[in-house]
DNA sequence: ATGAGCATTGCAAGCATTGCAACACTCCAG
DNA sequence: CTGGAGTGTTGCAATGCTTGCAATGCTCAT
């Protein structure tokens, strides 16, 4: 809507692949380079871009605290946070929480696990949305028109063979985990993790969270990790019982 | 230097606050409605801002993501990472590394403490920058000038009795630290915590990082945790040593 | 020294941005 | 059911911000 935000903004996700020069940057821009500059030196003043000895231009610091302060504002993310240490605690696996935000799904806290092998993955990091069992929860609850659009949108790469191969695929899936009420993902993004996963629900009853624990199959089975399942179940109610007992947003006062 | 793009981008520190609606931010920016809007309506078509359901707006999932990858281009991190969790596999503790950037310091990595009493932190939280030993550490090797400059800007909040004071008994510390070429926070931010850091160095010499070692005196004393110091220097050697191996900036083809 | 390559600045022209006013909508209170 | 307050949204004309150009600095390597 506004052309030189649009601008400016764009060069974010730009410098997000990599430090870059003026010259690039008003390349990839489409713009001369003193309005590039212009720019750049904008989001210099507030932090976002910070200039290295090189002279070359990469994400800033400022961004970093800013995305901090974005999850503390998440009050999901505090209720759910204790609770999640404590399934760590008795079941010593990787957990995640993860919300849905804008066609995208990405993880806003991580316990990790107590075994030496651990799998990578980091906070604020988006994820395999078509295969990951806190995605499918997640979109599992859209209304049907959202999901199908969104469905259509995506791609669907084939991380392993056991990957969720397409749209159609992909919607079947969804039906199953709306139905029963809980996901997994064997093995459909790293050929030896295993996943098991849980809705949080909202006081409305809609799903505002997911969460799920992770293991790989050298450290269990999966029917293992199944058996896991009464567990989270019980920790992601609690989670939505806590969730739905306050107000959803925090109210200011005027 | 760009007005439009200076107006958007303030939204976001307001927006950390917590939720805003239109009118609130509008006259935090001292614009009218409609200008909000289409600021508003830029950033989150670029996912900055999130939209909730009761129609106000906070800070987006995109700008965590964005954070991600910022942090993931600093090549100190990459290299730095192993070496952490070896430290922290040896001797239990927390372990935090640290940058300088524009009159802030922030802790951009973190293994967490084997020990069941943990202290509280979080990767991208701007440090306690008068207190804590990497802060020290990082500004300790800014020139005389820069240092003086920041010193005097900076408040200096009584965390505890043993928090730096003011400016003068700050700068001292600095020197003490450049000299030493090692630097302690004990009980100057939390009574109970003590640290002991050491400096990064880049191929030219120059502080780039710092890294400590945490722990709460119910676990070590500070005087058994000062008996670490020789190891987390080797620690900070390999890092330096590994960094200034490579390239400092990766360079890209043209 | 000299030139290439990059960043930077001043300036005039043009268009994007702005504030206004009118409109649409939701939510209460009467 | 109806009116009104509060909020978000849109079309429009004027102006002032943004833009690209061309000229100037600056740094480095030949």
């Amino acid at each position: 809507m506004s052309q030189t935000v649009d601008r400016a903004l764009s060069i974010l996700p730009l410098l997000a692949e990599g430090p870059a020069d003026l010259g690039r940057v008003a390349d990839r821009l489409g713009v001369h380079k003193s309005t590039a500059l212009r720019l750049l030196r904008t989001l210099h003043e507030h932090g976002l871009v910070y200039r290295q000895s090189d002279q070359r231009y990469r994400l800033g610091a400022r961004l970093i605290a800013l995305a901090q302060e974005a999850m503390e504002n998440l009050d999901i993310r505090e209720i759910a946070h204790p609770h999640l240490v404590r399934l760590n605690e008795s079941c010593g696996h990787t957990v995640h929480l993860a919300v849905y935000e804008e066609s995208e799904v990405l993880y806003i806290d991580k316990v990790e696990s107590r075994y030496p092998v651990r799998m990578y993955s980091r906070i604020g990091k988006p994820v395999a949305i078509t295969v990951a069992a806190v995605a499918k929860l997640l979109l599992a609850d859209l209304p049907e028109s959202e999901r199908r659009l969104l469905a259509d949108k995506l791609d669907y790469p084939m991380y392993t063979p056991r990957s969720t191969p397409n749209a159609a695929a992909f919607l079947r899936e969804l039906e199953k985990v709306r139905d029963q009420g809980w996901a997994t993902d064997l093995g459909g993004h790293e050929e030896s993790i295993n996943c098991v996963g849980a809705p949080i629900r909202g006081g409305d009853g809609k799903v505002v969270a997911a969460m799920s624990v992770s293991a790989p199959n050298v450290v269990v089975t999966a029917d293992e990790l199944l058996t896991l399942l009464p567990l989270v179940r019980r920790t992601a109610d609690a989670i939505s019982g806590e969730y739905s007992g306050r107000t959803p947003v925090k109210e200011v006062a005027p």
